[in-house]
DNA sequence: CTCCGTGCTGTTTTT
DNA sequence: CAGCACGGAG
């Protein structure tokens, strides 16, 4: 790393309000730097002021790679890396230059890696106009690859394709043998090892053929480009690395971090291994505990000031860790004194849970509190369906993120399939899709046609002279003539592209679907959007590796500019604050989820989830959980259980919370009654409501 | 071959 | 109540 001095008075603008430790790890050296960050310890600002000291003290900033966990993280780091230089720019002369707009290399793991082979995949025979399949795509895949091979015929039934791709990959990300990993994670397909095997071979064989990448693939192939011969004109573009929640990196990760960096130089981790969440994507706390095993001479600082949430949350949230078993220790503190003691609320059933919930978040309303900086958190996307329900009735606007993203909407999907096929003529998937948007194509004659497409070097001519069933004769030639459009097109006019295809779309969709008029204002959405984009290759990877935020940025009520509530999955929440967090369905059951209850470490990561949830609270925090509740799925009708508040808050934690129930204790008696008497005149009221 | 109706099954978190 | 697999009609 090629630092030149930093002058002290600019290195004194750039660690302006910093705590000595938060300073001491964002003006470390070159040797490699772990910091073990608490939540809510400032750790997003120790590592943009880290990455403006480096850029102050010379390095480049295109020269400093910046991977974090979501496009979010890495616009927010962005936004205060530029802050802070900016801050550190006035009254110095030298700076100024290194300024506008700081080229930071910044991203995830995944979209980095798109990035890096378009521009360096040739070196390892990976033609620039790769496409990626995201989820849904790559099980579709599996799932043709299944029947190619006729597997699950034989009587016995086979593993569900979504199944075949969480093995594939978790086999992948942990850089374990299938064996392994069938064994210790899907013991009831041990049987199927080798069908699973013949499987895997043909779904790589037919990525390969169709030069299509999954999730896996890209970060598989960032790997395999590191560990060729021209990983070197990789490694020479990068002075410093810097890796945010590196407690939830897997096995591959790891190692493309240390194929970066050999020696270690110029590497910062940051993470907290409390708050390791993603081990079903084979993240393994290993990573950052044997970070100084694996980079010699590592400094490892802590940063245990929090500076989030007041005295009484934290000593609720410390004392929920504590019954882990972290390795890294650490006692957070604040000087935050004062507040209330979080409240435990005992609610007989959902439909109080709800009622709850709103009347505090509206009282926290009145009390000047923003619905912005309210969020409820829950275990799993479907946990918040009734509260949406009760939102939505009472007009309260909400964004929800996790669940169902806006991208994988089929429409959405439909359309980006046209730019897809364009920009790669072998990619079958997404071929197929547009294919059988046409009126008398099915699976068949689609798959014969992208075999054309393929002998014709992918040249769309080929389908000029093909003979579409009768129903379809109008629309082949102009369907033919887009996907010539769209290949000859330059590749910059994303937008453009986009309406075209959306044009040719517009009618099929009305056939297609009844709501089709709000759909296709999706896609103008998606038109506009395309617009901010110069390279479609770009836009189509940014498309399927960032689709959460950019539900953000519009698929929502129009009320962007308006207040709206926080609804989020916990895993969704990571990294993020509010004044006042709701924990919802807070019981055994749903936390810790009882498919998650396998093994000891699962429990485990169920706590550290919990963890998580609680201390994203700053002022308030809330924690549910109702009696009864609707065990979703188990069967329809009235299949209620009774569940246990959540094991992560024994009765030795109790005296850390406030403890309530939703409605007085005096109303026991005739509760049970007029509980349901309110539930049904509800429902009645809704369906008045709709005359 | 496509398309549509019927019946079975299965459930988390996400790049 | 889904989303998917399978069977039969056109």
């Amino acid at each position: 790393m090629t630092t030149s001095q930093i002058a002290p008075e600019v290195a004194e603008r750039v660690h302006e309000g910093l705590n000595p430790a938060q300073r001491a790890a964002a003006s470390h050296g070159a040797g490699p730097l772990l910091i073990v960050a608490g939540a809510g310890t400032g750790k997003t600002n120790t590592l943009a002021h880290r990455v403006a000291y480096l850029i102050a003290s010379g390095i480049t900033p295109n020269r400093i790679l910046l991977l974090t966990f979501t496009r979010r993280a890495a616009g927010e780091m962005k936004r205060r890396v530029d802050a802070l230089l900016r801050r550190v720019a006035t009254g110095d002369e030298r700076l100024p230059e290194t300024l506008s707009g700081a080229k930071v290399w910044g991203g995830t793991f995944h979209s980095v890696a798109a990035r890096l082979l378009r521009v360096h995949g040739r070196d390892i025979g990976l033609e620039p106009n790769f496409t990626i399949l995201d989820r849904a795509d790559a099980e579709d895949l599996m799932h043709l690859c299944r029947t190619e091979l006729a597997l699950g015929k034989q009587g016995r039934r086979f593993p569900q394709k979504g199944t075949c791709l969480d093995i594939y990959s978790r086999c992948v990300n942990a850089q374990l043998p299938l064996e392994d990993i069938l064994r210790t994670v899907f013991p009831w397909c041990k049987e199927d090892a080798e069908d699973l095997r013949r499987l895997f071979v043909e779904y790589t064989d037919t990525k390969e053929s169709r030069q299509i990448l999954d999730y896996d693939d890209l970060l598989l192939f960032w790997r395999g480009l590191l560990d060729s011969p021209a990983g070197d004109r990789v490694r020479e573009r990068f002075d410093a690395v810097l890796i945010d929640e590196y407690q939830d990196t897997n096995a591959l990760q790891a190692d493309i971090v240390a194929l970066l960096r050999p020696d270690g130089t110029g590497v910062t981790a940051v993470g907290d291994d409390a708050q390791a969440v993603y081990s079903f994507r084979a993240a393994t706390i290993r990573n950052i505990l044997e970070f100084p095993q694996r980079f010699e001479g590592t400094t490892v600082l802590t940063l245990e000031q929090n500076y989030r949430s007041t005295q009484p949350v934290l000593d609720a949230t410390n004392a929920i860790i504590a019954a882990s078993s972290q390795r890294y220790d650490k006692t957070l503190w604040t000087d935050r004194d004062g507040g209330a003691r979080p409240a435990l609320v005992t609610c007989r059933d959902e439909v109080e849970q709800t009622d709850y919930v709103i009347e505090r978040i509206l009282g926290h309303r009145e009390e000047g509190l923003a619905l912005k900086q309210q969020a409820v958190l829950f275990r799993a996307a479907h946990h918040s369906a009734a509260l949406e329900l009760e939102l939505s009735r009472r007009n309260i606007p909400f964004y929800k993120y996790g669940g169902l993203k806006f991208v994988e909407m089929a429409h959405v999907k439909d359309l980006s399939s046209f730019l897809r096929l364009a920009e790669n003529p072998l990619d079958s998937m997404a071929g197929l899709r547009v294919l059988q948007l046409i009126p008398g194509v099915g699976p068949r004659i689609a798959a014969a046609l992208m075999d054309a497409l393929r002998d014709a070097n992918g040249d769309f001519d080929t389908w000029v002279s093909w003979r579409p069933p009768e129903i379809s004769v109008k629309t082949w030639p102009d369907f033919v003539g887009l996907m010539r459009n769209l290949a000859h097109a330059p590749s910059t006019d994303v937008s453009a592209q986009l309406h075209a295809a959306r044009i040719f779309y517009a009618p099929l969709a009305e056939q297609r679907y009844d709501n089709a008029a709000a759909r296709l204002a999706d896609l103008e959405q998606i038109e506009m959007l395309g617009s901010r984009f110069n390279d479609r290759a770009r836009f189509l990877a940014e498309m399927t590796l960032d689709a959460p935020n950019w539900t953000g940025d519009f698929a929502q009520p129009p009320t962007l500019d308006e207040d709206f509530l926080i609804l989020s999955t916990i895993h969704s929440a990571k990294g993020l604050e509010w004044d006042a967090v709701y924990v919802i369905h807070a019981a055994d059951g749903n936390i810790p989820a009882d498919l998650a209850c396998g093994s000891a470490e699962e429990i485990e990561e169920e706590r550290r989830l919990f963890y998580v949830a609680c201390t994203r609270a700053k002022d308030h925090l809330y924690v549910l959980h109702p009696l009864r509740y609707y065990a979703a799925g188990r069967g329809f009708s009235d299949r209620y259980g009774y569940a246990q508040r959540t094991r992560f808050v024994p009765d030795t934690l109790r005296p850390l919370f406030a403890e309530s129930q939703a409605r007085p204790t005096s109303d026991e008696a005739d509760a049970e009654s007029g509980g349901i008497e309110a539930t049904t005149t509800r429902i009645r009221e809704g369906i008045k409501a709709m005359w």
